[in-house]
RNA sequence: GGCGGUGUAGCUCAGUCGGUUAGAGCAUACGGCUCAUAUCCGUAGUGUCGGGGGUUCAAAUCCCUCCACCGCCA
């Protein structure tokens, strides 16, 4: 019984489309949604977080044939690319739903049998202006030309009229039920503003849904009439359901659905405020309690999109800030529902200001002060005065104020108010002094209760931020002496005293070190200098092991009739001699690289160049698109391993 | 074109069931401290509250109108 009441909080992100490459606004929701799940688990909810992967389509289809490779081998590259991203900012969902998954491909076919033999789901034919090079319906706001056509806003090509069978989702017959739900519930979007937009859209009428294809290869088949795949949103949106178990595990799945939030982008926001009640209702499955939508990040002021290239990489932050420094920026910058703008200079004007200047420093000052007035111990304290008890006090209503402010997902407004609580701490020592206090021996019981004080507020606030900057507090909790995880303790257990005497103080390193803004700027110039092509996604040490770079031993080389460029060559790797093109003429004769050592990568499929095979491929730094060689100077055996 | 929103200090914004000299952070200037990451603390400002008109003893706040920008829809 006990087990069974306890509070449950079922959060999702959008599943994330695998034929675009994860940037900062998919950060962003993932960040927010796993700041609000980690603060409701510190609320002593029990809470199920789900994000993943929306895979099918004809854009994928397309684009892993241009690569040549099969729709689900792309998807697993930009899967990886999107998990290894959630690692770098220590996103710590509890479930990561593919739309790919039998258990997925399943449910949504459950589900869209269940409404068909409801009669919710007919077949039909769907008549559209058809873009025949992008093999892509145009959506219906594009406007009419003369003579009849559209134009396709992605190749301007003309687009006439096709009609081809499919199904329809009968969204015509619940409008009325929607409206009446919207005015029953109407926090069911958030912000306000956004519910306004929704109800007016319901209310100008709504026309059935097509959500079946018989042109698209990859995609869910209908069950009992395979020439027909299931359409994105009719397919995408079911994640939410078969990602806890819909049609796999009831118990999970009775467990967490509803879900509280789905956070979304304000684009997708029709999709789920209006579309995906309506899928519910047809198939009886309780409706989620809200959908919140989120602004959008623009960079220097415009929009970020593929074709501007102005697409922020979050990789480039990651690598100088780390997680909780780009966390804390896109949540402390906006409330959740407005724009935001994302400058380099707003960036590290922020992070230096807040995290280094007054956090950071913070915690090095007061673990400092410990450290040498105290050893690292404090023992003994004097009783609170006036003052030290007003620190204690604001304690109080800074908890009460920033877990409001949580609940309510205004984690702007939660960080603000605990950055008010760091002044007062600041404040607190630029009054007590405790650095005078510290020459004088009878005053050291005064001292210890200003260090415990300082200490004692610094513990709260590690353990405020942790929901945002969970790497950071845990970190200060660690410097505190506190020996169990920071998020054992529930939210309303925390107390100003839990902070107790005697705890082993370390010595602390900068946890915010300031980044200057020329360094930064250049480290980033750099980046885009060499790698033009976009930056590199980070892989594991098991995903580098699978190279065979070995020591090679050049034994011949001579020049591939017909080009300037290429070179052939036969090097020892060891345990055998191999054959490889390779593209160094121009900078390297063959004489002078015949018995020279340098890295090969062993395990490369062979290429055919020119007619000759090339079984590897020798390593070479690229300076202005001439190959400069990192030749062994030590002597050192062919086929050895390279690592 | 329809509906909705926004316009307040150099910048980002808070403040509107009408009521004392309109606020915060950042930026700027000056002063203090030296435990701390050249960090921290204090002081000082500056605003025709988008324009105009109206209601009222009293308007950033309510009403009308105009302008600019944004969102959703067509």
């Amino acid at each position: 019984m006990e087990e069974n009441s306890k509070k449950r909080f079922y959060i999702t992100t959008p599943i994330y489309y695998v034929n675009d490459v994860p940037h900062i606004g998919h950060a962003y929701t993932t960040i927010i949604a796993d700041s609000i799940s980690r603060f409701k688990k510190l609320a002593g909810y029990e809470v199920f977080f789900l994000t993943g992967t929306d895979e099918h389509g004809q854009k994928v289809e397309k684009s892993a044939a241009e690569r040549g490779l099969k729709p689900i081998e792309l998807a697993d590259i930009v899967v990886g690319r999107f998990k290894s991203l959630w690692k770098a900012l220590n996103i710590n969902n509890d479930y990561f739903i593919r739309t790919t998954q039998p258990i997925h491909e399943k449910g949504v076919q459950i589900i869209f049998q269940k409404l068909k033999d409801k009669g919710d789901i007919y077949k039909g034919v769907y008549k559209g202006y058809y873009c025949v090079s992008c093999e892509n319906y145009l959506s219906e706001d594009i406007p009419l030309e003369e003579g009849g056509v559209k134009i396709c806003p992605d190749c301007k090509e003309k687009a006439g009229v096709v009609s081809e069978e499919c199904y329809f989702f009968k969204l015509s017959s619940y409008q009325k039920i929607l409206l009446d739900f919207y005015e029953k519930n109407p926090a069911f979007v958030r912000p306000p503003s956004r519910m306004n937009e929704v109800v007016s859209f319901v209310r100008h009428g709504l026309k059935d849904l097509s959500i079946t294809r018989t042109t698209v290869e990859w995609g869910i088949p209908v069950a009992d009439d395979p020439g027909h795949s299931i359409y994105v949103w009719f397919d995408a949106l079911n994640n939410y359901v078969t990602g806890i178990g819909y049609g796999w595990n009831q118990e999970l799945f009775k467990k967490f659905w509803p879900a509280d939030v789905h956070l979304i982008g304000k684009d997708i926001l029709r999709f789920h405020a209006v579309f995906w009640p309506a899928f519910l209702m047809a198939a009886e499955i309780p409706l989620p309690r809200t959908v919140v939508g989120h602004g959008w990040w623009l960079k220097d002021e415009t929009k970020m999109s593929k074709s501007r290239g102005n697409v922020l990489d979050p990789h480039s932050i990651l690598n100088t800030f780390g997680a909780d420094s780009l966390r804390y920026f896109l949540l402390r910058e906006i409330p959740i529902g407005l724009d935001g703008n994302f400058s380099h200079e707003g960036f590290i004007h922020r992070v230096n200001s807040d995290l280094a200047n007054d956090l950071g420093n913070l915690v090095q000052r007061i673990l400092t002060m410990i450290g040498n007035y105290f050893g690292g111990r404090i023992e003994e304290i004097d009783k609170e005065n006036e003052r030290d008890k007003r620190l204690r006090l604001e304690f109080n209503s800074v908890k009460e104020i920033v877990f409001r402010h949580y609940e309510n997902y205004a984690i702007n407004k939660a960080l603000e108010e605990i950055w008010i609580y760091i002044n007062s701490v600041n404040k607190y020592l630029a009054e007590n002094e405790p650095w005078k206090l510290a020459k004088d021996k009878s005053q050291k019981m005064r001292l210890g209760r200003i260090l415990y004080q300082a200490a004692a507020a610094l513990r709260a606030i590690a353990y405020f931020v942790f929901p945002v900057m969970p790497e950071s507090a845990e970190k200060i909790w660690n410097y505190l002496g506190e020996e169990n995880p920071i998020n054992r303790e529930f939210f309303s257990d925390v107390q100003f005293e839990n902070f107790v005497l005697g705890q082993h103080i370390k010595v602390p390193e900068p946890i915010f070190p300031r980044v200057k803004l020329k360094d930064f700027i250049k480290e980033k110039t750099q980046n885009v200098h060499h790698g033009k092509e976009e930056k590199m996604e980070t892989i594991t040490f098991d995903e580098f092991k699978r190279l065979d770079l070995r020591v090679a031993e050049i034994l011949k080389a001579e020049r591939v009739e017909g080009t300037d460029k290429l070179l052939k060559l036969e090097v020892d790797i060891g345990t055998e001699r191999r054959q490889m093109v390779a593209g160094i003429a121009q900078e390297y004769s063959p004489e002078e690289l015949v018995g020279k050592k340098l890295t090969v990568i062993t395990n490369l499929k062979p290429a055919v160049i020119r007619g000759i095979e090339s079984q590897g491929m020798i390593l070479a730094g690229e300076l202005e698109g001439k190959a400069v060689i990192p030749f062994f100077t030590e002597d050192i055996p062919a086929g050895s391993k390279v690592r």
